[in-house]
DNA sequence: ACTTAAACGAGACGGTACGTCCAGTCTTAGT
DNA sequence: ACTAAGACTGGACGTACCGTCTCGTTTAAGT
């Protein structure tokens, strides 16, 4: 059955509202009522949107930031790790870093959104990845080894840094991190 | 001037009631009215020893898992990173990952408790393994590099496992992890 | 104007869910939103015929009991006022009461609905009593006086008693309270 | 086990506030909320104190009106009531008329505050009203009846007018009353 | 048959208050 | 100086009704 459909105006003022927010103040300070006062939106009508805060910035994080990821195919691995991990580095000195913060709070806290943010958002960005080091095994770059492990390898080090406000995930880091990656990729040295 | 002594008993009390409190429900669900209440300890009483919640949990993470950290030192960089992981993974599948992921969830929203945390409990973990690396450059089993990025290696993953709530912290991820690093340490291949 | 006619079955509907709603769960708990929860009819539908509450209520009232209000004519004021207390007490301790302690508190939060009662269901009881006496009066039963007065004697006791809960509304009371009205209608004891 | 008192100061803040909105603007209008906000009292320092809108009207209405109760002891049955009444009458066209709506509603919805409404407030006043007939009845002023139903015949009218706002609760009202009262209570006419 | 207009179920919406929870601080009295 | 006890402000929580507002659908009277 039909009814009043939602408004679309509202959606875009509380997502807009939430990104602002959290990207001045931080998360601690982010709540419904805040975001509510700021957007001049009405608690009721967020809550009838989102269950909780987790999947309120979850959604503000896909609208903002997600569709701005690279998904390079240079015909070379070193380049195409590089460039993706130049670009999400670079993403994370911004408000897409605060908002990734804010959705690590909320996973460490719930594994159920965990499990969402998982597959909603991490593994895509994983997926990625994998893509690249599958194209690099067909051309023979690398002798295949279990991708998901290089995953982490390649995602790891960067939500380390991001959970103890470590700066420093610079461009020369990416290059560093790819070099590490592709030689691990490699296997281990014959020589 | 001498006033009464802090009653000793109170500490265990409270520490012990945090733990448990974190272990059954969650550290979502933690709240220093909840650890009172539990522990039968009065508010003030806890806040005359810690000043936020984060400060407790550190405390009460160090008090009960803080001092089974392993310094290996085997003669061999694989056989120090192998023990050291293997052992630090057990230990994240237990209670003391659970307050590894309370302290990072403090960690996120405050920095300045943030940096604390790393002071006090991330960097010396780092720095038993840049000593690792340090005694391998001087025995000749790698060519010396940056070593805070190898570290980051060793930790990113665990950490990254850690927040998404990834099972897969075991025995073999460690070796896996060990040889990746020692790969990385030792620079691009020759042939 | 041509346009679909109102749905007699949900008119019905709603007296009858209001009816029950506050004899099951008392005017406490009433609310439009349950009624049309209840009633399955439209919060809106509601709102299409009844401005507020209490007019819902007191056409609720006005539906199930207004036309059993008996309008004596004995000849003797006494038996007047015994047949219309008897069977005035006798509704109110039923459903009846209910509904009037509903009106009253309407009626005392809002001045204008307090008149509209007035006019609508207080007055007509109270003509019934000002023509019983007036006849009195002509058949030179009691020598005239301010009718409005006695007609207060009828009623408050009545209100009074429903006001604060007290049971007691029953026959006997009617009996003595008629005999007290005559009593003082006929003015001071000569001897 | 002492436990930091209660300020005395917000007791008296809290009930000034009450009574000032309730005199201002109505008992509909009343709400914990606003009378937090109006009295700078928090909300949890008035639910502390207060179980409900109902005990809260009930305090400040005892704290502000009660004590003016007269208990006039003249002689003459006569006199008691002309002097009770019109003092009581007075009473209510000022803010104890508002405050006595104000626990109607509550009485009228909720049987136990109706309950402790009786004991604490209207019982005391209906005891001032026995005495003075017993009295008379001492002094053979009337031949004693049933003085509870006498009592309602003093009170019920002024309650029936408080409920719907219908004002003339003056002091010519009063002597009548009186003089109503006083013929009931004399008995049946023997001439 | 064909407009026209209102009623209808559905449900979003801003407004206001609810009663509860926790954070941190402060005040008392009792060791 | 510590303890237990509990009041206190500040702020947010999530829910409940209010009365109003779009929606799309249905029903009937007037063409």
């Amino acid at each position: 059955m039909p009814g009043r459909p939602r408004d679309p105006a509202l959606d875009a003022a509380i997502l807009r509202a939430t990104f602002e927010f959290v990207e001045e103040e931080g998360y601690r300070r982010l709540s419904i009522e805040g975001i509510a006062a700021r957007s001049g939106v009405h608690k009721q009508a967020i809550y009838r949107r989102y269950r909780s805060k987790g999947e309120l910035v979850l959604a503000a994080l896909g609208r903002f930031a997600a569709e701005r990821l690279p998904t390079p195919d240079t015909g070379s691995l070193r380049d195409d790790l590089v460039t993706l991990l130049t670009a999400t580095f670079a993403a994370q000195r911004g408000a897409s870093g605060q908002l990734n913060r804010a959705l690590a709070v909320e996973a460490l806290q719930d594994e159920r959104f965990a499990a969402r943010l998982w597959t909603e958002l991490i593994e895509p960005r994983r997926a990625v990845v994998r893509a690249m080091i599958d194209r690099a095994a067909e051309r023979g770059e690398i002798t295949g080894a279990n991708p998901d492990f290089f995953v982490d390898l390649v995602y790891g080090p960067m939500w380390y840094r991001l959970l103890f406000d470590i700066p420093a995930l610079d461009d020369s880091y990416a290059a560093r991190l790819a070099d590490t990656v592709l030689a691990a990729a490699r296997g281990p040295r014959t020589a």
